[in-house]
DNA sequence: CGGACGGCAATTGGATACAACTTTGCAGTG
DNA sequence: CACTGCAAAGTTGTATCCAATTGCCGTCCG
């Protein structure tokens, strides 16, 4: 399953665990069991709680009333708040990097891939791979957040996008073929590349406001994702399971 | 059951460190013994590992390199950038609860706090206690945190916040015999008094810029904390001691 | 017939035992 | 005198063990 054998035991633990919930082997508001989890993953009880320790820190799972853990589970809410929240937390970064000076090789870097993004944007075929695209798309969003030399805003943003439908590609996966998606991307990336401008001239409003607006583009993906999952649940995807379905809010 | 003693072992770790750490008695840089801190607070290891990994999350400690622990130190930049960051949050949360609109009993319990801080700041005395200013302050940015109805603003909030410096009482306490300082604290006050008419009145753009502005009092106090400390190093408030003198960079 | 009490089983929280690793100190050698 | 290598001790990471609490189920009493 896991090809990363050559952790330790509580790595194993930790990594093995966020995993089954991302595939929906461990449910939303399920009760985890320690023994269970020890069994499953091969290793005893004491890494398993200290992986336990830090999902609850991360958020996949939290305390259930009187002892033990249980599965957490997100509203819709939730998940657009999380997004804003990317938002705001970017475009602090983005002002800093552009108030403070980006460094002159970063700032190609950033360039280097809002060109490749292009690239592979232009590429014919509906059936294109997504993949290329949602790296070269992490990699810029990594870059922004090292540009604000701040290493409190750098984790911030880190512990926030370790949920996945907060991070920059959520949603993003598997439905390269539709044509308003490639449009969307072309759109992301001139604020890519509008927002290396501002961060280039020092233009530290402008940066932020871009990189928050950059964000809803996740929102309105979203949107339509929980709208898809109305018609047809099994088309969950990894980062839907988290999202509990709206029952009275 | 525990009416004296309300506390489990790992919670008394958790509590128990961390104190230690505000204390001075683990200073920054320094390893972290388990079997020291284990002795010291008569729990067995078990939850002093529970705690550290707790307090890893929460930026008190640090992994070190090849095993173990070390308390973590902040530099000056860290300390400036975490109060922006919480301006920055306190902004959404803010801009959040104009747009949605905060609940009326909420509202009025701000207007409450206001006007008793404007109490407490209009006792004559230069002896005062700034324990009730503290704690009224404290309740209004709880207030606010919880204004914007949105649990993963709060959250990210609530963790920022554990940080003492990043707080917003921080390095208010113990020097209320200034006069400079209860000028700002009115100062403050106004600007917590126009931040509730902006939420009144759903303004959400400037409720956004004043909850950040205001985080800036904090950054001001820190200014002067530090340059205070130059001369008198023995100064040192709690919040200082996790900061480290500027050396290098 | 339903609700409450009691006992049993399973699970968690904590302590301890153990093995692997890291670091330090000392000694021996170049 | 310095440097390297070995050894020993302390420390961490993991497993197992124990006790106390929880939740469940069956039975008994109202």
């Amino acid at each position: 399953m896991d090809e990363t054998q050559e952790s330790s035991a509580h790595i194993r633990a930790l990594l093995g665990i966020r995993q089954l919930i991302l595939d929906g082997a461990l449910r939303p508001g399920e009760r985890v069991s320690e023994p269970a989890l020890a069994e499953k993953l091969a290793v005893s009880r004491t890494p398993i709680r200290a992986a336990l320790i830090r999902l609850n820190e991360e958020g996949f799972v939290e305390p259930s009333s009187s002892s033990g853990f249980v599965v957490r589970s997100f509203s819709e809410s939730d998940a657009f708040d999380a997004i804003q929240l990317r938002g705001t937390l970017e475009g602090l970064a983005a002002r800093l990097a552009a108030e403070r000076g980006v460094p002159p090789d970063l700032l190609e870097q950033m360039k280097t891939i809002v060109s490749r993004i292009d690239e592979v944007l232009a590429e014919p075929g509906p059936e294109s791979d997504v993949s290329p695209y949602v790296r070269l798309n992490d990699g810029f969003h990594w870059l922004l957040w090292n540009g604000a030399q701040s290493p409190m805003v750098k984790e911030a943003i880190a512990r926030l996008v370790r949920l996945p439908f907060a991070a920059p590609n959520a949603f993003t996966l598997g439905q390269f073929s539709l044509p308003a998606l490639r449009s969307n991307l072309l759109y992301a990336n001139h604020q890519h590349r509008a927002l290396v401008d501002a961060l280039e001239n020092g233009e530290g409003s402008r940066a932020e406001a871009l990189a928050r607006e950059h964000s809803q583009a996740a929102a309105t993906y979203l949107r339509d994702v929980l709208a898809g999952r109305e018609q047809d649940p099994s088309s969950a995807s990894p980062s839907l399971r988290l999202i509990r379905k709206r029952s009275g809010a």
